[in-house]
DNA sequence: TACTAAGTTTAGTTTGTACTAAACGTTATA
DNA sequence: TATAACGTTTAGTACAAACTAAACTTAGTA
């Protein structure tokens, strides 16, 4: 490979590493799916230990959290033992299963924390005989019914976008500038 | 305040410790916040310390960037030198200031990033004399195209979403489930 | 002008987490 | 059945980031 397409690839690795970092993902992850997603042919695990400098176990690890979140695909080849991966390129279906492995059952913890925290203060026995505590208790209720709805809103938009197959989607797309969808 | 209502006010801030966690914020910052909205009267740093337990210095520069992302806002008092905070409890806008001030930043990064490699690619002096680099070099302009206007497209749903006023968001939220807009 | 009451800054510590190095399982092959 | 070639797991390490404790402003008050 010549020396500028070895430094366009180092870059574009650079920004997945930093745009994996920010979204609290490992920086290896970022870099490895940086090589898979350039890669001009499947990737076995020792060609990425090879290509981003990381040991072959984060590599394992790694690998795997990006397959979980369908943003590589294993591929296997008969008589060959080792494992290849190739990246995904429909950025839309790797949001879709981000969101439902990842946001989605934090969304519903947060929701359900404050649902709990709702409860009690809804179920509370004694009817306030301080005063002061009746206030508090109507504040409560009426902040924490605000932030549950809010969360069920968010909720709503998440399980909306995950109900829309890939042709619906591309409507989302032609709203805010169509990404192109050739493939190589 | 009774058993009952506290036990409510921690499992709530609990549950703010968590998301701010998974958003990648410190998690003081979560049960400042927590805190915050849950108070009847506007909060001094001190009463913070109290309510959450951390130090002071803590607490000053975590309100400080609850302060920037427009969660909470400061109210000072005539002839009192304390600084009061008081909660921004429409979420709406919170997701808009903090679109603006944390997201669209790593975006734009991110976006020129791959921008820059693009260009790399794309200013290549020499035309491919090895064929295996001609091809490499399309593949990498293919994708990184495609990487390219997906980030733009994302980039104009943010830029849309910052551009709506208050009015137009309502329409979102009717659409997916209003959020109760009655204040306390 | 010293003293107090507030918020901020900083040096040091703690802690969580990602990574390394190496041991480990497993399967194919000689 | 030993050896080699894989991927995985684990015990230990390194590092970044958040927090603590305390020094440092700054402004108002005795």
């Amino acid at each position: 490979m010549n020396q500028e397409l070895q430094q366009a690839q180092q870059t574009f690795i650079q920004g997945m590493i930093r745009i994996s970092h920010f979204w609290g993902f490992p920086k290896a992850m970022g870099a490895i799916y940086g090589a898979i997603y350039l890669a001009s042919a499947p990737l076995s695990l020792d060609e990425i230990v090879e290509q981003v400098g990381v040991t072959k176990g984060a590599v394992s690890t790694n690998v795997r959290t990006l397959e979980r979140l369908g943003m590589v695909h294993k591929q296997l080849q008969l008589g060959d033992r080792k494992d290849y991966y190739i990246p995904e390129t429909d950025f839309w279906k790797i949001i879709r299963t981000v969101l439902r492995e990842r946001e989605k059952q934090e969304f519903d913890v947060a929701l359900r924390t404050v649902d709990d925290s709702l409860a009690m203060v809804n179920s509370q026995a004694s009817p306030d005989a301080d005063p002061e505590d009746a206030a508090l208790t109507k504040l409560y209720q009426e902040r924490m019914e605000k932030m549950k709805s809010f969360f069920h809103t968010l909720d709503n938009i998440v399980a909306t976008l995950l109900a829309l197959d890939e042709l619906r989607l591309s409507t989302v797309q032609r709203l805010f500038g169509k990404t192109t969808t050739k493939e190589s």
